[in-house]
DNA sequence: TTAATTACTCAAGTAACTTGAATTAAATAT
DNA sequence: ATATTTAATTCAAGTTACTTGAGTAATTAA
């Protein structure tokens, strides 16, 4: 029997109402405050219908009234605005060594993170211990489980069996084969959405960060390898098998450096945080993790002057191709990595010149710094789920 | 005044009926012939729903009944097929030195292509012109005007100002600055949509070429430079400003080739016609043109062959990354290449090892050749047009 | 004080979908 | 042959969420 399964489904009535609830829903959290006649001019709809929309959404305490317009000639405007701790969600980032929780309002705001070390992550030990932390933290943060809009598992790509699979120490053991969406649902009894942690770290910034206002943005991302999260139109873009973004085995140096992945010259071998500790340990300094290296950029240390250097050398190579590919508005840098590495990088950063991002009118940089800092993966899954209930749907129906 | 516009709109009952509509039309196209309990299950839409939406389609000329199914139990299923002969689009593909019209059937098919020479392609000059072969070619094709569902036309990117404006020979003189879809619609008085070349020979592999079943594929085009157009989720990629997908300047090799944009090592100077010409006429050849390099094809001219073994070097670099970066289904090469040289790029690529692209349950070869051949550009354009009227909008309502 | 302006509400109307019962037509079982 | 099963299709009524148009309210400007 043949695939009959359609793309995009039809419409009906209930469909209907759901979309413009999400439209409405996505169009105040944006122009808060704003008033019934102008959501319905922006969204096509009928001041009425929009009465009943916004009625309904304030009786789900996903909006609030908040006074009146003055000033302004005309009967004054009942002003709504979106309500962001009605509900909330949830983000869990899980990393060989780790796992970190955060908990965020409907704003993407940050309400608690904790962390949680572990070795030995199969599925089978990770899974419960990721459900516990997940619980835990939701306690600690004192919110009542049935407000959970939804968990974001954001784990280091790539998904599926291929050349790239379970190389470095970027992919998590064991993992390949699992239905991690269906454990995970299964275990937690809500909706589940996992994501890669470029992917989650460049949503995040939409939904709270850097990029609010802006629908094409990519996002490279510093894990332990090397992630680009790229938003098209305002939309998550994620391949056809769920691999989308792995830059860290673009080859900008022909026979460079030899890579895990069988290819030389990989990005990820001069810019990512292995390259750095590889970088460092080849020259004597022990003991490299985050701490480590967030200490010697306070002390100006030259063999992470160099490294820097050269990463920023590549990296630039890597931006140029980026920006000429998907002609973002801007290109936003960050992740596992200490600011001020991420500062130094971007100082270092010469661009090419020859770029369809090289315009006079620019209304922001080429490059600026992602702002959600060291739990950016954790909140980025957090943000997928805010995102994904504020945002009416690609394709609508489904 | 802030800007108040709703990225997407509310839906309606009618916004829904033509929402539909598209989903049937694309669903039958895609799966014909089918029958209408088929379509109600798949596209999540009643029987009755469906029935009342094939008359009206049906009436519309745009279906037709074929038959009934026979051998299987229960009532036979009457079946519809898409009819792609009611109405028809145009493609036009502007070139510096020439343009090239298409007239295409709703499947995708070309009934007649016309080209004329053109010089100094101002915009003054060439809208006209460009009107007239439209108009010409119409009517050759022995189609009724009223009968056009819209014009693609087709350019070389990039669009609007920026540091590679105007490089090169890709781009036409002085069209920076006009509204190409706007001078056209007031003279044609249809729908016009305007796209870069690579983006319109992705959609036109979509809409009838090697990749009709595929939602997520990228094509690398062959134009005077090189062009990536992408099509991602069904979707066509466009960027903030218009200008995805420039990959002729990303950079391959360190200090490699001088390139016109002012950086080096750029893609196009070792993989494009433009290169396979300045390569050529360095050794001693003389009028390299699409023929030309035909003729030295058949005989396997020397400096054609290490021509075309140098292009594959870095175009196997490019290709790796494009599948690390986009995860499609596969990748197609073509565009206004003779198919030999395609052929011949294609049987020398060495495609990364390390690739998310390196998978053993493949159903389709890493790299394909495009199947539409010379007119690409132009059957491109007539195919944004198709995909726009039978695929059902990413952003509904709008 | 009056006019103009803008927001909002009420009640009725409408389009397009869903539902459920009835009908039709073929393959298969008796 | 006839009855049963299966599945598509039609008919008529019902439902939902939106639109329309008239009317009301609250404010500024003249």
């Amino acid at each position: 029997m043949r695939n009959t399964k359609a793309t995009i489904k039809g419409g009906n009535a209930g469909r209907n109402r759901g979309h413009n609830r999400r439209v409405v829903l996505d169009y105040v959290r944006r122009n808060e405050p704003t008033g019934r006649a102008e959501i319905a001019r922006s969204c096509g709809l009928s001041v009425q219908a929009v009465s009943n929309i916004t009625d309904a959404l304030a009786a789900d305490g996903l909006l609030q009234v908040v006074g009146k317009t003055t000033g302004k000639r005309g009967k004054p405007v009942v002003q709504y605005r979106f309500n962001p701790d009605e509900s909330y969600a949830v983000g869990i980032e899980m990393r060989p060594d780790a796992m970190v929780c955060a908990v965020l309002n409907l704003n993407g705001k940050l309400i608690v993170a904790d962390r949680i070390a572990i070795s030995n992550a199969t599925p089978e030990r990770a899974i419960p211990m990721a459900c516990a932390l997940i619980e835990k933290t939701i306690n600690s943060a004192g919110r009542p489980p049935d407000k959970l809009l939804g968990v974001g598992v954001v784990m280091p790509g790539p998904f599926g069996e291929s050349a790239l699979s379970g190389i470095g120490d970027a992919n998590l053991p064991g993992w390949q084969n699992t239905d991690i969406k269906h454990s995970f649902e299964k275990a937690l009894g809500c909706t589940v959405v996992v994501e890669n942690d470029a992917t989650a770290a460049a949503i995040s910034e939409r939904v709270a960060g850097v990029a609010t206002k802006i629908d094409d943005l990519c996002f490279i991302y510093f894990g332990t390898g090397l992630g680009l999260g790229v938003i098209a139109g305002g939309h998550s873009q994620s391949g056809a098998f769920g691999n989308f973004g792995e830059i860290g085995h673009i080859i900008t140096q022909i026979d460079g450096n030899i890579c895990t992945c069988g290819n030389s010259g990989c990005l990820e071998t001069y810019a990512s945080r292995m390259a750095a500790k590889t970088y460092l340990e080849m020259r004597g300094h022990t003991a490299i993790d985050t701490q480590a290296i967030t200490r010697l950029m306070a002390e100006n240390d030259p063999d992470l002057r160099a490294w820097i250097g050269q990463a920023a050398t590549h990296l630039s190579l890597a931006i140029g191709m980026i920006e000429n590919i998907f002609d973002p508005e801007t290109v936003v840098l960050g992740g596992a990595m200490p600011d001020s590495i991420i500062e130094a990088l971007i100082a270092q950063l010469t661009l090419p010149h020859g770029s369809v991002a090289n315009r006079k009118d620019r209304s922001m940089p080429r490059i600026i710094k992602g702002a959600s800092g060291r739990n950016t993966a954790a909140i980025g899954g957090a943000s997928i789920i805010i995102h994904q209930t504020t945002t009416p749907a690609l394709s609508l129906f489904n």
